[in-house]
DNA sequence: GGGTCATCCTACGCGCGGGTAACCAGGTCA
DNA sequence: TGACCTGGTTACCCGCGCGTAGGATGACCC
């Protein structure tokens, strides 16, 4: 069914660094499935074949772990933007580009993303800022763009990005969830044309 | 502080009807404070100036009192956005009125769009159904407009709807979150500028 | 005044789950 | 061969917070 690739014959002993990479996969895999309240160390500890206290030899507590988790995949879609916006200086595949971000970050890895877009736990301050810190990073990248290349204001080419960030976020989270609709280049062309033709020589004032 | 207008001299008895109010307030107070997890009933019960077993009364748990609050707010959103559609025939104050909704929503009745676009327990499945009608009720009518407009097939028109309903809601809540950098008409208007350009006339390929 | 009904209180049960104490096993090196 | 280090285990503690049992209090009617 939903099995790891790692092999968890709850008595194979392993390097520490080996062992921690195991139990962040473990990790994932429940905080995904469940959320983070939902998670119990226990279980956890057990898809990864292991006992509880071995959880604790290499993180702290609960919320850490998931923290150092969540790092990983706002890095992961930070870098993917990036990479995105300085893949080409045409500012039309540049849209496409960055959309395309969203929809590969989206479908990849085993629903890691829900971490990043959906997570419970908004509430406690690190997790929420390490969300924001996504949402603004990325807007930020592109509102650069936006001012650029439009006679935009920061605060409004800011805006601006934001907008374009979450239209892209929640398109690529539904095209996901009618999964088979629509084919993933058809999805992300669709977007990148709607976004492109909004945000082309954006007017001053009008 | 943050007290509600509501009096709470802990010793005054209500009639039922106007206690359920109350306490639906203290409720929302909480839960938008502390998102779900984070919320005690008890501390629900003190705000209401109450104590726990009132409360018990008339909710049967925990999860039901934040359901009917979850209700309350979904709707109050769809309405907005059906009434904003529904206000002109002019598609483009169409797309500046939808839009200015979910700033309205978002600015409005003590951060209660927390509830509905921030939700911790959306892994609980009566919750994720709520917030998913939302984005599905939203984004059809949106849609629907969509298609008479242009030649997008029924998929692609869903798929634009929901992209533009995410630009606007994460654009809100940014906006929000941003207090003051922006006066809202004018974030509404280039947040509405940005979608129509995009949208209107859509080719069909392109 | 006394029944009675709705409203509200104090005080407790109890399960769940994060975190820990104390102990075992096997490889390596003097 | 025995000290020792690394990696692992079982079994437990304990606090928090939802939900409830059982009792008080006051309004209203006869």
């Amino acid at each position: 069914m939903t099995t790891t690739p790692d092999a968890k014959p709850r008595g194979t002993r392993l390097p520490r660094m080996a062992r921690r990479r195991q139990l962040l996969s473990a990790a994932q895999e429940v905080f995904v499935e469940n959320g983070y309240h939902a998670a119990a160390m226990d279980e956890i500890a057990e898809r990864a074949g292991v006992s509880k206290p071995v959880l604790y030899q290499h993180f702290p507590g609960k919320q850490e772990l998931y923290l150092a988790l969540l790092d990983l995949h706002v890095d992961d879609m930070i870098t993917r933007c990036r990479d995105a916006l300085a893949s080409t200086t045409d500012n039309k595949q540049r849209v496409q580009a960055a959309i395309g971000a969203f929809f590969d970050f989206v479908s990849g890895q085993g629903e890691a993303f829900r971490l990043v877009f959906e997570s419970d736990l908004r509430n406690v301050a690190p997790v929420r800022q390490r969300i924001e810190r996504n949402l603004r990073e990325s807007a930020e990248m592109i509102s650069q763009v936006i001012q650029e290349d439009t006679g935009c204001s920061s605060d409004e080419a800011h805006l601006l990005g934001v907008g374009l960030v979450g239209m892209a976020e929640v398109s690529a989270r539904y095209w996901l969830s009618s999964n088979g609709s629509i084919p993933k280049d058809a999805a992300t062309q669709l977007m990148a044309r709607l976004a492109w033709r909004g945000i082309s020589g954006f007017p001053r004032t009008g």
